[in-house]
RNA sequence: GCGCCCGUAGCUCAGUUGGAUAGAGCACCUGCCUCCUAAGCAGGGGGUCGCAGGUUCGAAUCCUGCCGGGCGCACCA
């Protein structure tokens, strides 16, 4: 319905011949925009005052003048010029009747642009480390991604999801160890657990589901031999770092990585089947071991090698991040001859591209904005257009139960997990709840509002309105009438209570709030949207009754909240959250 | 100290990339079920858009400087 608005605007400018080199002209479409007031019309464009300086002209001359040009259209009734400048809109009932038509032809998928071929996304998000459950803050970036991928798969545009699996380093060393301590705990040994270990239930939990027969006998004393203190007297990371050593020598290299193996692949199944139950599939879970494995670290340090962008210093290998604008040069290969984290990431994203994926979307959290400007160095350096990475960084969760924010430590183990957080509100309000702010904002979420069946529950009013639109369906059954689709599509004009009008504005607009919300990486506008449509069905729904004895009426009151119910299923369908028919 | 993000109603937040009189929800008042689900609707009060300058026809939005909050600044991941 806009891109018809700014098709006419376009003609009309092409026929004023001063016009014809201002550098405006790109933006006609962006510049025509819905009006906030109803009185100023349905749609308006400020292009006038935008161009008037250019040609050295009046704004509200050259807006006339554009007006003369307009080519006439069916689907608008009258345009005003108004104010400063503004040319005003008045859009005619035929249009906003072929866009319920439209709706209730199109079914599902009304509201997806038309498939593009480029560029190609990779959506990466949650890609929390594999030492444990995911817990809320993890379920905002769930959510988050996962609403991202369907809005710009909506867009048009081709999308795959992927899960970055941390299943090297040294934090899978700490890990094996955690269980392997619980392990010789769990065989009566009295061994003092490590500080830096992980000392949430579920080590011990798969401490003891691990086959233990070639577990050998480790005392106490034989273990903690030449180990130095713990903290607090001591430093607990050199602590861990020496229990490590240990365990290979005591358990022997194979058992020590069978035990490592065990714990992350268990954990990372219990994530998955976390995410899955949250509604959220990724198209690939990508292991960072397999960088290495396959050698894309290897090729990713050569081709910086080849372009002269690494150097040797203190016994280290650099990366010259500075010359691509990062802050300080970058190690990839430690002293000791290990490569870096940073090392795997940048493979890892060269893997990216190497893969065929143009755009590359990473979902973060806040506290990883300073890695951003690295990857993206790593990137050009190999040759790719910096603007190819774009990474959402996603602000912390506070949880609240009645005005009381919880504690969320990890090291206490007192940390609420994802799967507690959808047992206690549901997958839907989760959902809803965490992409209902802008992801650069903080999220208080109240437990005891998402739990709330009350119309405090933003979600459940959402639902509730398309349920109430399946209830008058079936109450049109019970009456023994059904509702004829063509003759309520003919008879649309019938509609023309204020209530109707503003419900049919508001679908029209469908379509561009999901482009408005896939360009700019933000759900929320699709959360207020929605919210706005079920308040205005609502009152609608007060106002007036459906189920009238005229036919005509009947037939296109049906057709409109058909349309209703439609759209809001597809929009919750792209949140995440169900459209329940009764409630 | 340097960098990134955020300061909008009592509370939690939107604000269509610079538009017309700054909007919702909650909370607080007043009404509405003989009627398709009251998980609903109608109405009311509530603002120095952190502060100060600047850019222009026009600023919550862009620029600069302060103030306040969060996060980051490893040969950790």
């Amino acid at each position: 319905m806009k891109s018809n608005i700014a098709h006419l605007v376009e003609q009309a400018l092409a026929l004023i011949p001063e016009l014809a080199d201002a550098p405006e002209l790109s933006s006609i479409s962006k510049s025509v925009e819905r009006t906030r007031d109803s009185r100023h019309g349905d749609f308006t464009t400020n292009i006038a005052m935008r161009l008037a300086k250019s040609v050295d002209k009046n704004p509200r001359e050259l807006a006339a003048q554009i007006i003369e040009y307009l080519p006439a259209s069916k689907f608008v009734d009258k345009v005003e010029l108004a104010g400063p400048g503004f040319i005003n809109f008045h859009v005619a009932s035929a249009a906003f009747h072929q866009e319920i038509a439209s709706i209730l032809d199109n079914g599902d998928n009304y509201g997806r642009q038309k498939a593009k071929e480029k560029p190609r996304y990779l959506i990466e998000f949650v890609s929390a480390n594999p030492t444990g459950p995911l817990h809320v803050g993890h379920g905002r970036h769930a959510a988050y991604g996962a609403t991202l991928g369907n809005l710009i798969e909506a867009a048009g545009y081709p999308v795959d999801r992927e899960y970055y699996l941390n299943d090297a380093g040294r934090q899978m060393d700490i890990l094996g160890v955690s269980v392997w301590v619980r392990m010789l705990e769990q065989r009566g040994e009295r061994v003092p657990f490590p500080e830096a270990g992980y000392k949430g239930d579920y080590i011990g939990e798969i401490a003891a589901s691990v086959d233990n027969s070639q577990l050998p006998d480790v005392s106490v004393d034989k273990l903690c031999s030449d180990l130095p203190p713990d903290a607090p007297a001591g430093d607990k990371e050199q602590f861990i770092d020496a229990l490590i050593r240990k365990a290979g020598e005591l358990l022997g290299e194979d058992l020590f990585r069978y035990v490592r193996h065990e714990a992350h692949t268990r954990i990372s199944a219990d994530i998955e089947d976390d995410l899955k139950g949250f509604g959220i599939e990724f198209d690939r879970w990508f292991s960072e071991q397999s960088l290495t494995d396959e050698g894309l670290i290897s090729d990713a340090l050569q081709l910086l090698k080849d372009r002269g962008m690494l150097y040797e210093k203190d016994g280290a290998t650099w990366f010259r991040a500075t010359d691509y604008g990062d802050e300080k040069d970058r190690v990839v290969v430690r002293e000791n001859g290990k490569t870096t984290y940073f090392a795997s990431d940048i493979a890892y994203h060269y893997g990216k591209r190497k893969r065929g994926y143009d755009h590359l979307l990473d979902v973060l959290g806040s506290d990883h904005h300073g890695y951003v400007a690295r990857v993206r160095a790593g990137l050009e350096a190999m040759g790719y257009a910096g603007d190819c990475l774009e990474v959402e960084l996603v602000q912390f969760v506070s949880l609240y139960r009645a005005d009381k924010k919880l504690s969320m430590s990890t090291r206490s183990g007192s940390f609420v997990t994802l799967r507690q957080l959808r047992e206690e509100v549901g997958n839907d309000a989760a959902r809803f709840f965490y992409v209902m702010r802008s992801n650069d904002q903080h999220l208080d979420f109240d437990l005891e509002l998402a739990k709330k069946h009350s119309n405090d529950n933003p979600v459940y009013y959402i639902q509730y309105a398309h349920a109430r639109v399946a209830s008058v369906f079936r109450q049109l059954n019970e009456k023994s009438m059904k509702w004829d689709k063509g003759p309520g599509l003919e008879n649309l004009a019938a509609l023309a209570e204020t209530h109707e009008k503003a419900l049919m504005r508001t679908l029209s607009r469908y379509p561009e709030i999901i482009e408005l919300a896939a360009n700019n990486r933000a759900p929320q506008h699709l959360v207020h949207y929605l919210r706005d449509l079920a308040s205005e069905f609502h009152t609608y729904y007060n106002a007036h009754t459906f189920i009238v004895d005229e036919d005509e009426l009947r037939n296109a009151r049906l057709a409109l909240i058909a349309a209703t119910r439609q759209v809001i299923a597809n929009g919750l369908n792209i949140l995440g959250v169900s459209a329940p028919d009764s409630m």
